[in-house]
DNA sequence: GCCAACGTTGGC
DNA sequence: GCCAACGTTGGC
């Protein structure tokens, strides 16, 4: 069992938006970065704990907690010319990107950046460090643990 | 809107 | 393989 924090930008996929859509489940498309598809790819199994977090919006923070619910498959959207996420590279027969189906556990209350970067046990999250911009980072299981009992505080 | 930090691209 | 230029991310 694994834990990641996944960055969505509200505007375009919220919590609210994934607790609303069928069986709470939504696939996580566009990911365009290397190492965040590896994170998809390879380390992620069904079942892993995910921190929903709200990024480029009035108050980033995480606003839910989810689950990954699939194994990785080919990203479609890369295969969509013309698109925002298309790939002239990337064929059916040799994919570059993928997703992973991501299902809603419960919207919590929005726990702000400026709240994470105070606490302690929270100091090594990748989320943290200076100049990091992944969209995808793994979380240890005692900063899970940190964030779910501050979310219930 | 600004800008620091980072990733990618492409000429050489 | 180097590295400058460019594009993107994302907090503020």
């Amino acid at each position: 069992m694994q834990y990641w924090l996944m960055k969505s930008e509200p505007d375009e996929v919220s919590i609210d938006d994934v607790m609303a859509a069928p069986a709470r489940t939504v696939p996580w498309f566009g990911v365009r970065n290397y190492q965040a598809r590896n994170f998809m790819r390879d380390g992620m199994r069904v079942g892993d704990g995910v921190l929903f977090y709200h990024s480029s919006c009035p108050q980033p923070g995480v606003a839910g907690l989810a689950e990954v619910a699939s194994a990785a498959y080919p990203d479609a959207s890369q295969y969509q010319a013309g698109g925002k996420y298309f790939d002239p590279k990337a064929t059916p027969e040799q994919p570059r990107w993928v997703s992973v189906d991501v299902r809603g556990r419960r919207k919590t209350r929005l726990l702000p950046l400026a709240e994470m970067r105070q606490v302690a046990a929270l100091e090594d999250m990748l989320l943290l460090k200076k100049g990091s911009r992944l969209s995808i980072t793994p979380v240890t299981r005692a900063q899970w643990d940190a964030i779910v009992a501050l979310l219930q505080a």
